[in-house]
DNA sequence: ACCCCCCGAATTTTT
DNA sequence: TTCGGGGGGT
């Protein structure tokens, strides 16, 4: 960069700075120390942050080597990298830039063996999760017929958000479960998955924070070799890390102490899932000296818009406190709309739609943001009826639909035939007759052995523990995978892929399959193929996966926007609609009543979130009766209407409908009071009568079996002469022992071949 | 082993 | 209303 160089010789700004505002070129310029940059929406941030990399690296104050930058999502990542590149006009290499998992992964498979891994470990989603977790239940005893499995990994997860690793959880905790599962047992559960994950060698999402957290505490001689590498740190949406990433970056800064943080605590919305605002608010305190510079000046909305936005967010109590505000127009004031039902609404905001592109105005200029995705329906069907080209923004994921994670489950088999959890998943799909029966024989097999599922099949199909059928029907599908295995010599990883999913019967599976949307389960399958074309190995396809779960979908056509307002986080449009400011919906009824205060003053950021997605028009409604769970309820307007600035916004109504004149407010209570036949919210959602079906204990699950089998003395030294007895075959003779396995002359069944772990001695059967 | 019916639950979401 | 999971029946 010779240019460059110049400038700096001359003392004169680079062209980069100047194209800053000052506050922005404060962010950038202070590169030293700890510095926490407020950037309000729309007020450059992207731009201030990529330009502070740049100037970096320009500087020559670091070296690529020298920096890490963090973020939330991999999009973010990606942005914040082709930005660089356009600053520079050059690709940045050997840079740390990432997410926290990703990054985090980097570092744990560098001293994966020092928490108890191997650095090939397996990264786990939700879905294995949950069939994890259900497993260790059921070994543990516990009743899932009220399935808190959901509610239990819920705990977990919170538990691996604060940092804590099973010993550190204080006792007391039972994470808002109350009976059966008291604190002491869900640790104990906590603690049992924990293990399972070590021995299958993999980790959880949380793990990948929480483990490398752990290796920086226990081996200082790890975090100072990052302490010695990073100069440079730096923290993208700081308003949302967790506890454990909180520590995590704590730790890594504690070497130069160059970190500099970047969000905005009014747009946290992801406490739920974690997130502390408290981080962002005692940036102070935590890193004493900190520079703390507000980007305020908004590139992006109206004056009007911005007024009611700041008007509303100026509810909230836990704040740091900013003033947006704008040299553009006043423009049009946000309009608020009530409506009789949520078919009105629809309908209304169709119309203005179609106005708007009657109008000249690009329809993807246009979003209607939702608190939840089940409002997007109304819309849809709406829409379809219009004609109105639309999408539906971060709905099911590609890599989330069944049939994609079937075929993964495929090719991770393919690539560790270790992998007891996509063994497990593929086993009987497309049915082959290897049900629960041959499932729970293999479990326990496994399990007597310690070894994988995969390798405890091969095993048993040299045995006469299975049905004839289940066992030619395992040994086929063994067969069949070692053939695929070998035909990565021979060919490209695309092409094995698809002669897997051909010859296993997957993909005749959905050929067979009459429902509507097994055709595209096909061209998903297909799709899925085809994108592994971009990688350069199965392995490294799969890693992909497993940390970046996102698949590029076609852009480009004028197509109105529906999503939800967490998706719109980051996004901006001409016009915003914000359907369903209703008490109950927005806010929550249910986060209220889960979180309290804490909740409001988030679902009033999701509120600002939502008004400042807007560049020239907001139209805000809501409906008077709204169809929830099949039935229509009455609705009341949001607080949050209440607490727009009235002068800078603009009533309407619908003839007829209560409380849409101008200065007319006082929506609140009153309205479901004075209407006849309107129930006031809090009575409106009566609960249905919740059953006590109590039935026997099943107790006949697989894992409760070989939790039984584990914990009973077994196999054990089982010699040539020995007398035993089999579950199935009964009481015999071992005639011959070769590892595991015995021949053994039966009673009454004959000779026969078994697994060791199988038979306990006859003089402990009973 | 598979299929069907009934019951209960039903935010927000990234990695 | 719609979806998924579990239980019971074949």
């Amino acid at each position: 960069m010779p240019e460059s160089t110049d400038l700096m010789a001359a003392e004169m700004s680079p062209p980069y700075l100047e194209a800053l505002n000052e506050a922005q070129r404060q962010a950038v310029e202070a590169l030293d120390g700890p510095v926490l940059v407020l950037a309000g929406a729309g007020t450059g941030k992207t731009r201030a942050l990529t330009t502070r990399l740049a100037h970096l690296l320009v500087t020559g104050r670091a070296t690529p080597g020298q920096i890490l930058a963090v973020t939330f999502t991999n999009k973010a990542a990606r942005e914040m990298r082709e930005r660089v590149a356009d600053l520079l006009q050059r690709p940045v290499e050997g840079w740390w830039l990432g997410t926290f998992h990703a990054v985090a992964a980097r570092m744990l498979r560098r001293d994966a063996e020092r928490v108890g891994l191997r650095s090939d470990f397996t990264i786990l989603d939700t879905d294995d999760q949950l069939r994890l977790l259900k497993q260790v239940m059921a070994a543990a005893g516990i009743e899932d017929r009220k399935a808190p499995v959901r509610a239990v990994l819920g705990v977990i997860q919170s538990w691996k958000d604060r940092g804590l690793a099973p010993n550190k959880v204080p006792p007391g905790q039972t994470g808002g479960l109350g009976g059966e599962l008291g604190g002491g047992r869900l640790v104990e559960l906590y603690r049992a998955y924990q293990e399972r994950l070590v021995t299958l060698n993999a980790c959880d999402f949380g793990d990948l924070m929480l483990h490398t957290l752990t290796l920086f505490q226990t081996c200082p001689e790890v975090l100072e070799n990052y302490h010695r590498r990073f100069r440079y740190l730096l923290v993208d949406e700081y308003q949302d890390i967790n506890v454990a990433q909180y520590l995590w970056l704590r730790l890594l800064a504690q070497g130069h102490k160059n970190i500099c943080c970047v969000g905005d605590d009014d747009q946290s919305i992801y406490g739920w899932r974690g997130a502390e605002v408290g981080n962002i608010l005692r940036f102070e305190t935590d890193f004493p000296g900190a520079k703390v510079i507000r980007l305020e000046r908004n590139y992006r909305s109206t004056g009007r818009i911005l007024a009611t936005a700041s008007g509303l967010i100026a509810h909230n109590r836990g704040r740091l406190g900013k003033t947006l505000w704008t040299e553009d127009e006043e423009g049009a004031k946000p309009r608020v709309r009530g409506l009789w039902d949520g078919e009105a609404e629809a309908r209304f905001i169709g119309e203005e739609i179609e106005d708007l592109q009657r109008r000249g105005l690009a329809l993807s200029q246009i979003a209607i943001l939702v608190r939840t995705g089940a409002q997007t329906r109304a819309f849809e069907e709406r829409f379809i009826t219009l004609g109105l080209p639309y999408r539906v923004v971060g709905g099911a994921r590609f890599y989330e639909r069944l049939e994609v994670r079937d075929a993964l489950a495929y090719l991770r088999v393919l690539e560790s035939p270790s992998h007891d959890l996509a063994f497990e998943r593929i086993l009987n799909k497309p049915k082959r007759g290897l049900g629960d029966a041959t499932l729970r024989l293999l479990h326990q097999a496994a399990r007597g052995a310690g070894v994988p599922l995969y390798e405890a099949a091969r095993r048993l199909i040299e045995t006469d523990e299975l049905r004839p059928a289940a066992r030619r029907s395992l040994a086929g599908l063994l067969a069949d995978f070692a053939r695929w295995r070998g035909l990565s010599d021979t060919m490209p990883h695309p092409e094995q892929a698809e002669i897997l999913l051909d010859e296993s019967g997957y993909t005749a599976m959905w050929q067979n399959d009459k429902s509507a949307d097994a055709p595209g389960r096909l061209d998903n399958l297909k799709e899925l193929v085809n994108a592994m074309a971009e990688f350069e190995s199965l392995a490294g396809f799969l890693e992909h996966v497993a940390l970046v779960m996102e698949l590029n979908e076609a852009e480009g056509q004028d197509m109105v926007s529906l999503m939800t307002l967490h998706a719109a986080k980051g996004l901006e449009f001409d016009t915003v609609f914000l359907p369903g400011w209703e008490e109950d919906l927005f806010p929550s009824k249910r986060a209220l009543d889960e979180s309290g205060q804490r909740a409001l003053e988030e679902e009033r950021r999701l509120a600002y979130v939502g008004l400042t997605r807007a560049r020239q028009r907001a139209i805000i409604s809501f409906a008077a009766n709204r169809l929830l769970h099949g039935s229509w309820a009455p609705a009341i307007p949001s607080r949050f209407i209440d607490e727009l600035p009235k002068e800078h916004i603009e009533v309407e109504s619908d003839a007829g409908l209560y409380g849409a004149t101008a200065g007319g407010f006082g929506f609140g209570q009153d309205f479901a009071e004075t209407q006849p036949g309107f129930a006031p919210a809090g009575d409106r959602l009566s609960p249905g009568m919740a059953r006590a079906r109590r039935r026997g204990a099943r107790g006949d699950s697989f894992i409760e079996l070989t939790a039984q089998t584990i914990e009973s003395p077994s196999g054990g030294n089982l010699g040539r002469g020995s007398r035993v007895f089999h579950q199935k075959f009964g009481y015999g003779q071992v005639a011959h022992v070769n590892g595991d396995r015995l021949d053994i002359e039966f009673d009454k069944a004959g000779r026969k071949k078994v697994i060791a772990s199988f038979v306990v001695p006859a003089d402990q059967a009973g």
